[in-house]
DNA sequence: TATTGTTATACTCTATAACTATA
DNA sequence: TATAGTTATAGAGTATAACAATA
């Protein structure tokens, strides 16, 4: 469903800055989803493609926090997955509880198409804006989000 | 779940500001819902109680428009908050197809309540950004979330 | 006992189609 | 015919509990 008229808004909810990250988020997230559906992709999936590809092989309970993918939801997304043949599990020698996820060859193809498409999106979002005050943008949302991590 | 710490994800997430609004879009809910949820409600509860505090009586139809619900998810959160007794549904004489919705006296009192909740959450997101950087960031937003409709 | 992966369950949000009563 | 409100259904994200295998 498109965004509603900003200005049509009450002024609490049109200046209110967590609003806007609300609206932003879903908005950008559906921009993306757009994009990577012609992969056969949801966004959780890209984090995780994404994730491998910078990290090498890891146990699912590693994937899981790092991402904030529950444990039990992470199963499901990483099947699909391996259907896709873009990872595969392998076991662990050290401890044969765990599974050391990692990506396919085609992983490594796909992990790098995604990372091209988040920056076409980005692009997209921030069309009107300033490449300096697109700077200011990204370095204010890193202060906000690190900010976050101290109250969890 | 708590967010994960952003310098252990990977640059094309913890750089990319799509992922940064995804992110901090639910931070910021998260945080906001806590908050309403000591008075029975949740956020798409808030944003139809401080429209209508705005706008004063408007149809179904309309409600759903301005705040991109879907008119058929809109019946549910009205039975809701009629439930509650903040808001009531009045005949509309012009037009019997329509109910107008209004708050009740309490309606008014609670959307009183979620505003300022509103503004401590903001309060608290931004805790750790100087002020000036506050009302920078809050412009990026708006011009970005402007610029966002004409694509829908 | 605690941890890893798994299964099952439930609630919210979102999207869609179809029904009714009115226009 | 089209519109307003309603009902029902389904997919996706999120959260929780419980189980088997392993540490």
């Amino acid at each position: 469903m498109p965004s509603p008229n900003l200005d049509d808004l009450p002024d609490s909810l049109s200046h209110h800055i967590g609003y806007l990250f609300v609206r932003l988020g879903k908005h950008a997230q559906r921009l993306f989803s757009v994009e990577i559906a012609t992969l056969g992709l949801r966004p959780p999936h890209c984090d995780i493609l994404l994730t491998l590809a910078d990290r090498g092989a890891m146990a699912q309970v590693e994937i899981a926090q790092l991402l904030s993918i529950e444990r039990a939801h992470l199963v499901a997304l990483l099947d699909q997955l391996e259907r896709l043949e873009l990872v595969r599990r392998a076991a662990d020698p050290h401890d044969r509880r765990r599974h050391a996820v990692l990506l396919t060859e085609p992983g490594v193809q796909v992990a790098a198409q995604v990372a091209d498409i988040a920056l076409r999106v980005e692009d997209a979002l921030l069309d009107g804006l300033p490449v300096v005050e697109r700077e200011l943008l990204r370095k204010a949302l890193r202060h906000v989000a690190r900010d976050a991590e101290e109250g969890d």
